[in-house]
Parts: C-alpha cells; sequence; structure tokens
RNA sequence: GGCGGAGUAGCUCAGUUGGUUAGAGCAGUGGAAUCAUAAUCCAUUUGUCGGGGGUUCAAAUCCCUCCUCCGCUACCA
C-alpha cells in the first residue's frame, strides 16, 4: 500500500512581491514533496496566499483599487514565483476563494458548538498607527504637540483606549491539552529550539483569545455575526483543510489529513503550534503530526528590509544564477532551521565547487570518454573489477541510504554532504584508474571504468534530483534512463543497466549540466 | 527585566557520559595529472576552542563570573 504524504507552506500575505524568504520556504517545500514522491509516497504539496486582513484593505486603499483587485494582482505574482521556482504544488490555494470561507465557517461553527466561542468586549490602549492592543505596563510615558504628558506605545506611537465587540475563543481550555499534546509527541514542533519556546510560553498561562473584528470587512464573515469577520488567523490557519474539501467528506480528507508537515517561517511558530492545534482539538480534527519552523535569509549576515535598502528579488537571483543552483545554495548551505546567510559570492563559490566542478563535470569527462572512445556504447555483459564494485557500493550507501536517512530527518544539508562525498569518491576513483592512460594499454579494462562511474552517476542524479530537478533529469536524459525509472525503486532494480546497454541506447556527446557561473554585479540604480 | 540558545581556523560549521598532537568543506599554498566545464587528484599553512577564575592527574567539553550576539516574553501578518 502506498502512504500518503500531505506537505505545506505557510500561505503568503500579499500585501507585498514575494521575497527571499517566500522562495526560499517554497523551494525547501518542494525538495521535501520531490524527495516523498521519490521515495514512492503518494504527495498532496499545498501552498498559497492568505488575502484578507487589514493590512490588504489597507494597502488597496492606497491604490485605489478593491482588495479583490489587489489579491488578485498580487497572488498572480506569487503563483508566477513558484512556476520559476520549479515548485511542484498540488494546489495554490487563494483564502479569498468560495470554498475557503465555507471551509473558515464549518470549522468556526464546529468551534462554536462546542462551547469555545463566546461574545464579550475587547478593550484596552489602542494604537491605530501600529493596529495592535497594549497593555497598561507595556505603554511608556511620553509627551504630545501641547506639551501634555502622555502615554504612549511602546513604538512611540498614540494610544488611545478602545473597546471593541469581538468574539472569543476559549483557548485557555486547551492549556493541559496543549503541553501534553508536546510532551507525547517531541517531534510535534520542529526544530527542539522552537518547541521549548512554545512550551515556556504555553506553560506560562494562557488567555482566551479574540477572534473577530469589527472595525473592516475584507475577510470571512462569522456565521450568525455579519457584523464581525474573522480574526484572520482562524481563516489563515483553515486553507489546510479547504485544500483537501473540508468541510465535505472526501477522498482527499480521508487520504491527506493529518497533514504530515506544516513548513512556515519562525515568527509565526505560536500560530501553528498554540492556536491551531488548539482549533482543531475544538473541532475534532485530528492533529497535523509535525510543525517545522525554518529560519530566516540573512543577506551578507543583515537582517534584510526595505529602509536598509539590501533586499534581495528571488527571482533575479535565480535568473543570474539559475535555479537549480539557488535552490541547491539554499538546501545545501542554510543548515534547515537555522537562520542562514547568502551573498552572490557565495552562492557562485558553493555552485561552482559542488555543481559545476566536482558533480558537472564528472558528469562530462565521463560521458565525453565514453562518447568518443567507445562510440557511446555501454558495456554488457560487464565484468567488474574489485576497486569497481567498492565504488558503487559506497555510491549506493551514500545515495539510497545516507542521502535518504537525512532528508526523512529534514537534515538536508547532511544529506548533500554524503551525497557530495560520494561524488569526490567517484572523482578520485577516475583519477586512480586514469581511463585516458588505459585507452592505450587497456580499451577493455577503460570501457568498464567508465562504465561504472556511468553507473555511479545514475544514482547521484537520481539522489540529488529533489535539490536540482531540472538538471537532474537533463542527466539523467543523457544516461538514457527511461522517465519510470527515476525514482527510489528503481535503486533495488538489478535489470535496470541491462535494460539499457542491452538496447540500442547510446551517449551522445555530453551536454554540460552545470555551467561555471560567474558573480553578475548588481545593477546600480542611481 | 525573566527564560532560553550561541560565541571553535579567513568563511560556513562538526565536535560534551571530560582523556592521546582540536576536525570537515570552501578559500589559500605547493605538487601530480591532462579525460573533462582552466575542471580533477595528492599534500599542506593558520586556531590564546569569547575573556577571567575554579574543580580535576586531565576541560572546547563540568562549575562561577564577565563580555558580545540572537530567540521567546500573545492578538499586524
Amino acid at each position: 500500500m502506498t502512504e500518503n504524504f500531505y506537505i505545506t507552506t505557510a500561505i503568503s500575505y500579499p500585501n507585498g512581491p514575494p521575497h527571499i524568504g517566500h522562495a526560499y520556504e517554497a523551494i525547501a517545500a518542494d525538495v521535501i514533496a520531490r524527495f516523498q514522491r521519490l521515495s514512492g509516497r503518494n504527495v498532496r504539496f499545498q501552498t498559497g496566499t492568505d488575502e484578507h486582513g487589514l493590512k490588504m484593505a489597507q494597502k488597496a486603499e492606497e491604490l485605489g483599487v478593491t482588495p479583490a483587485q489587489l489579491a488578485n494582482e498580487m497572488s498572480a505574482q506569487f503563483i508566477a514565483m513558484c512556476d520559476s521556482l520549479n515548485i511542484s504544488y498540488e494546489r495554490f490555494i487563494r483564502t479569498s476563494e468560495e470554498d475557503h470561507h465555507r471551509a473558515s465557517q464549518a470549522i468556526w461553527q464546529a468551534m462554536v458548538d462546542k462551547g469555545d466561542m463566546y461574545l464579550d468586549r475587547y478593550e484596552g490602549w489602542y494604537s491605530v498607527r501600529d493596529e495592535a492592543f497594549y497593555n497598561e505596563d507595556e505603554l511608556i510615558e511620553g509627551v504630545d504637540s501641547e506639551g501634555q504628558s502622555v502615554k504612549l506605545s511602546p513604538q512611540g506611537t498614540a494610544v488611545e483606549w478602545t473597546a471593541e465587540e469581538s468574539w472569543f475563543f476559549r483557548l485557555s481550555k486547551y492549556q493541559d491539552r496543549l503541553i501534553a499534546l508536546y510532551i507525547e509527541n517531541p517531534n510535534f514542533i520542529a526544530p527542539e529550539s522552537r518547541r521549548n519556546e512554545v512550551m515556556k510560553f504555553v506553560e506560562g498561562g494562557l488567555r482566551d483569545l479574540s477572534v473577530s473584528r469589527t472595525s473592516f470587512d475584507w475577510g470571512v464573515k462569522v456565521p450568525g455575526s455579519p457584523e464581525h469577520v474573522m480574526y484572520v488567523w482562524v481563516d489563515a490557519l483553515t486553507n489546510y483543510l479547504t485544500g483537501l474539501g473540508y468541510p465535505d467528506p472526501s477522498d482527499d480528507m480521508a487520504n491527506y489529513w493529518p497533514a504530515n508537515v506544516h513548513l512556515i517561517g519562525k515568527d509565526i511558530t505560536r500560530f501553528h503550534a498554540v492556536y491551531w492545534p488548539a482549533f482543531l482539538m475544538s473541532a475534532d480534527i485530528a492533529l497535523p503530526k509535525q510543525v517545522f519552523a525554518h529560519g530566516f535569509l540573512l543577506n551578507k549576515g543583515e537582517k534584510m528590509s526595505k529602509s536598509a535598502g539590501n533586499v534581495v528579488a528571488p527571482l533575479q537571483l535565480a535568473e543570474d544564477y539559475g535555479v537549480d543552483s539557488l535552490r541547491y545554495f539554499l538546501m545545501r548551505e542554510v543548515i534547515f532551521g537555522n537562520d542562514g546567510s547568502f551573498s552572490a559570492e557565495t552562492i557562485v563559490n558553493i555552485v561552482n565547487a559542488d555543481l559545476a566542478n566536482s558533480f558537472g563535470n564528472l558528469a562530462q569527462r565521463t560521458l565525453s570518454m565514453l562518447f568518443k572512445n567507445c562510440d557511446g556504447k555501454l558495456l554488457w555483459p560487464l565484468q567488474q573489477a574489485e576497486a569497481d564494485i567498492a565504488l558503487e557500493s559506497k555510491i549506493a550507501s551514500a545515495c539510497a541510504s545516507e542521502l535518504p536517512q537525512e532528508f526523512a530527518a529534514m537534515r538536508f544539508s547532511q544529506g548533500i554532504e554524503a551525497w557530495l562525498r560520494a561524488v569526490n569518491a567517484c572523482n578520485q576513483y577516475v583519477d586512480e584508474q586514469a581511463p585516458w592512460a588505459l585507452k592505450k594499454t587497456d580499451p577493455e579494462r577503460m570501457h568498464v571504468v567508465l562504465v561504472t562511474v556511468y553507473r555511479c552517476l545514475r544514482y547521484l542524479a537520481l539522489a540529488i534530483s529533489p535539490v536540482v530537478p531540472a538538471s537532474a533529469t537533463h542527466l539523467l536524459d543523457q544516461l538514457g534512463v527511461a522517465t519510470d525509472q527515476r525514482d527510489f525503486a528503481a535503486f533495488d532494480d538489478e535489470n535496470w543497466y541491462a535494460n539499457i546497454a542491452q538496447s540500442d541506447y547510446l551517449v551522445a556527446k555530453p551536454v554540460a549540466i552545470f555551467p561555471r557561473q560567474e558573480v553578475v554585479q548588481a545593477k546600480d540604480n542611481s
């Protein structure tokens, strides 16, 4: 029986164009999705945009368009980003869609039926500028324009005592069950540092959550309270269910829920690790198996911000260095779960060293010799020497065992390191065997050596394919590997090589899969 | 302020039940080779393991203290 696997990214808030963080999350999720497919699972991969909320409404007004128009325009940009980064999602969800409103109202109603929703007043010091309520003890003393002493928000903006009618969710009721969840499922929140933070937060006591707003109307209407729209997180989190057809009983719900992993940025851990499971518990829906919070990307070690003027457009990087180069760099160089630093120089460095020089050139030198010296013919039957078998066994272990184990545990950089050791072993083997010398002394042996590396290349290409899908496909095409033989199950097929070798397949003059890169100078905007 | 994490070669990081000359990759340097994308292979330099103090036969690893950086500390998303 085939296992199912459901992975989601957070849905992006499209009040601005996609940035490198969005690209990173999409790429990481895509690598996981492709890896799971390679492992033989039925994968459902969902991403999308979170289009409601005050900020979208404000941004639309600022631009003189309706929120729906803005959402259309911006979500198109996110879809375009996914497409250019080769993101293999099954569903791109938009929270403004009709089915999502229905799903959000259904989960809301389920929470009402459970007795977890009540109407109350939300009172506090509100800053219009910050759009946030503050506690008395958070406020600072300040002076207004007339020299009067006034209370200000921590950001120094004006606050006023405000009261708003709001629906509340009985979050406090779920404190103990949440803690039990974290203890019984240590991997529910990853990495561990995030789990510790969440544990402390919940142990510190939970207050009920205000979950509706009356101050604007760009959102999902609360059932029975048309003047209220849902607090965006109730609606946003529900997208993970909407995409499977909730609330209707459907095959997708049966097959894919609960999700295997919600991949998110570390800044929204609490919403996913506290509120979301509490909502689901209340609605009697199964809980996702894991919430994985990845880190942030820093531009040369600096946080990116509009004011610092160092925001990097993801598509520009993909355009400058290639989609697969960007994907490889992010998965290889950033320890998954930690923050990571990037720069054009580092990307070029890593990609040239690993992909162009080590791996790409290995393929190029091998296929080139096969083409020139053996007319592209593969060898059958194949009589390998001890060194050949030893190499293959090492490569098979790295590609079929080490890398998959690391990837399954979300340790992508470690998995890629194991793969790189295999690549290096192949280059080492080529140098030791020196097929160019054998060409004069023992052409038969030369052929065996080249075919041995050829066989290793298939392992290497398949294993790394989730990270660099287009390039891996390019190489597998050159190797003549059938498209239905490109998964981990094919590693167990003893006859794969015999089938190609005994066919009339010939290795053609190879085309470089990873050209060397050079740093593209940033355009001067002045 | 409270709680938590981190500070190891130029860069990114491994490395704790305390134990021989502290490791890897990249970058650098020297050499070999010439099939290949001036790619590859071999060898190799550099470290007060954040500062100071302590425990111990022995500490990057345990304790104390100080410095620096980061995260969390609820309703923008």
